[in-house]
DNA sequence: CAGCATCCAGGACGATACTG
DNA sequence: CAGTATCGTCCTGGATGCTG
């Protein structure tokens, strides 16, 4: 029920001098590629660690390459932390960190959305094609 | 603090069984490009309602092309409703529908979290590339 | 086991020009 | 005003093969 958050009835732009929209762009550019969500999902799913050969199987039809560069990227934006173990032969895991586990709430918040919506956008997109 | 919601401690692609993964990748595929989320928090910001040219100057950069086929796609999702005035000069008007507006929780989840925890990322990327 | 190097195909996106 | 058409570029991601 909440109105607009008014910063001027027809301020052109608002959104992209509010909250840094760059930000905003970047995170939903990252979650929004094809597998960061699923290792996400997945490693929580796991007890918020686990190593790469887990997070394999547990993301059906990741490549090593994908998986390997998408864990890549979590350990640089902070989200994931990579411990390797100088064993042969070698064992490496990865942890959720604090930041990591906090974006598993807003993120859960659109994994819900899609459950309870998608049928409904599915059905909108049958409609639109019949014609 | 809840626990990953065990469905079996070890459980390899969990969460590719439940609730349907293809539609949260294709969701996050769609809001995760480059301008959808733009365009859906400017048409909120601009009261749910507005036209093409509102729309154009509300998300600096955006061209033409992509705000159309954005807004052809939010509206083939029944995100949007396009409504055509037969008049000289032609005149759109968009409007989020009520399975629009439902998407603006979750989305605003993530812009929060953006807002909140960026500076942490960017920081975590200083350190990671520091080395 | 846990990757990296290389090559390649397809799609996303920008720039520009034209139209009902 | 509100688009469409066309072209070119960059980037994502798949496939494959090699390595410490």
């Amino acid at each position: 029920m909440k109105k607009p958050s008014q910063a001027g009835p027809l301020d052109p732009a608002a959104i992209c001098r509010s909250s840094d929209p760059l930000a905003v762009r970047e995170l939903l550019t990252k979650i929004g590629d094809k597998w960061t969500i699923f290792v996400i999902l997945s490693l929580d799913l796991l007890g918020g660690r686990a190593r790469f050969s887990e997070l394999e199987r547990a993301v059906p039809g990741i490549s090593q390459r994908m998986l390997s560069s998408t864990l890549k990227t979590l350990e640089r934006d902070g989200l994931v932390i990579r411990e390797l173990f100088p064993e042969v032969p070698p064992r490496v895991e990865y942890e959720m960190t604090d930041l990591g586990k906090s974006l598993l709430h807003p993120t859960q918040g659109l994994v819900d959305w899609a459950k309870a919506n998608w049928e409904q956008v599915r059905e909108a997109q049958s409609r639109y094609d019949a014609r």
